[in-house]
DNA sequence: CTGAAAGCGCTTACAG
DNA sequence: CTGAAAGCGCTTACAG
């Protein structure tokens, strides 16, 4: 079979065309194992996540395969399911297919990125990570810049005490929404920050809920809340899910937002803007996070001499909408991503 | 090396337990290629779907995943992108990879169904829909008895006027809900039907708005709705995003929900039991589709003789939320599934 | 029951 | 530039 990679052929382009109408006509098609065995090289790349159950892993998983497929890879998903047994298997199955590369979807939970990736690298499969931290290349949103934007937005629409709402687990992003927040809070010493941290600390994820994780967060972190005798006047949470799920909780209590609480999400998956009311938050370019992440892992494949250990670092971009009341409008760089308007036009 | 699939060896445990230690400490990975090259087998199977941008695709997508992979099995993604061309690739990847089956997530826009599933088994590729329309074995959420439920349940409340929100392209599965829905009505002559059509029929979707098109559906049906001078008393909608996007487009408009209008969703995602309001909707079992499909492909592939063209159909789970106001309790078998509270307890 | 040989369908150096 | 041979790492029939 003609393998159609190395460019320019050694036969005229109407031979080669005479022979894929052959082969199509009768029903040939190229032995994918031969190829790859012949050439020990293999189309395969591995994507790999601690789990795909909450939407935004999804997207990025989808965001992951489409990047791949394009680049003519082939997707290996693989689900550790918060195993660390998990992250084992995903090696084995990536070395036992020759894989070319490998995309770890972040956080990978229980074991950190940066030590999957080594055993990786050091068994030959190139890595990057995908919204997994850095400490090896890749791409990610900038979270750190995003929970500083929304602090600031906090800050700036008046409020002095802000609270976070922490995931279950503790994971490198959620350091990083941390510090994003603590350095706006730290700029500005009339304001203080509290944190909600609605499950006891570092407990494993339990399965039973694992499908709707976020919402789960929000109503236990809503209870925090409502526990609280004097409770922040804005509260910016891990998530989108997190956030509509608390707002959903601490309504049914009867507490108003944004009148007595404003909050602020994080993703900008679709359904934060039909929220009630519709959410503010900030939107991951999940696809062009996806793109970058691909793109330099191809590169990595193709150029293994090029030591591009970089990171890169994509800008979210702040949707304000009703859950924060009126924003003031901070000057940006090109002042372009801000967009007071709400959803529907 | 040593294949474990032959169940009983010809070597003893001992020594098949030191061969794996020397394995481990060597770091001897068996090379899938050459194992596939020579018994011409592969542990792959196709997992195909039109697109994967919906978040209930993703969640098919997922749940075929966990199945296949619980079965020893690869899955082998691919998105055709609502081209045809994109499953004559899909095809061809299949027959290349020497794929020892497929799994088709429905619908299959805008090939039919039964024609892929021709072309692969006829190819040698047992194959089994997913949600994708009987015709071929599998299994899927009983959409048509869901939406007679659901009709019945609009029914029950006293509306007489009844309205649905028909999706972008109609589809099988669309037939199946419209074929639910007016079951349930022709039994009532007392009530009628309307059904509201957001796009041109059987438009191509848009790529731009692709990620939220169901958002999109439930904005532009709602306009059609408020346009309606005598507009129905409850609607039914393709699924919770268009559902929750519908409710949030006319109450801005100052309508009431659900006193000026009944909303009732299908899917039953977790962010269904958030939106304002929580919203009566009928859960998919979307993990308990995938085994049943998974599980009927693995026997056709273990067992290829049995014709077992069966498609098994599993029913949706009514939870009635406030989107519907008070809903009368239908007698059921065992009485289970109805479950009248709000979620949050 | 066991071991050595053939062969799976390609790619890749290597003679011609 | 071209064609025939070797070989990728396994599995599988097939002699012993």
């Amino acid at each position: 079979m003609l393998s159609d990679s190395p460019g320019a052929s050694r036969i005229s382009e109407a031979t080669a065309q005479r022979i894929r109408e052959t082969a199509e006509r009768l029903g040939y098609y190229p032995n994918v194992a031969a190829r790859r065995l012949a050439s020990s090289r293999t189309d395969l790349v591995g994507v790999l996540a601690d789990t795909f159950f909450y939407s935004i892993s999804l997207r990025r998983l989808e965001a992951t395969t489409r990047a791949l497929l394009k680049g003519g890879y082939q997707p290996l998903v693989w689900a550790a399911d918060w195993s660390p047994d998990g992250w084992t298997q995903a090696h084995s199955i990536l070395a036992s297919n020759s894989a070319a590369g490998a995309v770890l979807l972040g956080p990978t939970y229980p074991v950190p990125t940066t030590e999957i990736a080594r055993g990786l690298t050091g068994a030959g499969i190139p890595t990057v990570s995908f919204d997994a931290g850095d400490g090896l290349p890749g791409a990610g949103v900038d979270r750190l810049g995003a929970f500083y934007e929304l602090t600031r937005a906090a800050i700036g629409a008046g409020h002095t005490k802000i609270g976070y709402l922490q995931p279950g687990q503790v994971t490198q992003p959620d350091v990083l929404r941390m510090a994003g927040i603590e350095a706006a809070v730290s700029e500005c010493p009339h304001v203080t920050l509290v944190t909600f941290h609605p499950f006891p600390a570092d407990a494993p994820p339990a399965r039973e809920h694992s499908r709707d994780l976020g919402f789960e967060t929000g109503r236990l972190g809503a209870h925090r809340y409502l526990e609280d005798d004097h409770p922040p006047s804005a509260i910016i949470c891990y998530s989108d899910d997190v956030a509509i799920s608390f707002m959903h909780t601490v309504q049914s209590a009867g507490v108003k937002v944004p009148e007595d609480v404003a909050v602020f999400g994080f993703d900008g998956l679709p359904e934060s803007s039909c929220s009630y009311p519709p959410l503010t938050t900030i939107e991951q370019p999940v696809d062009a996070v996806g793109a970058a992440a691909v793109g330099s892992l191809l590169s990595l494949i193709n150029v293994p001499d090029t030591a591009s250990e970089e990171y890169r670092l994509l800008p979210g971009r702040l949707i304000a909408r009703e859950s924060t009341g009126t924003l003031p409008r901070f000057p940006q760089d090109g002042d372009g991503p801000v967009d007071p308007k709400p959803h529907d036009g």
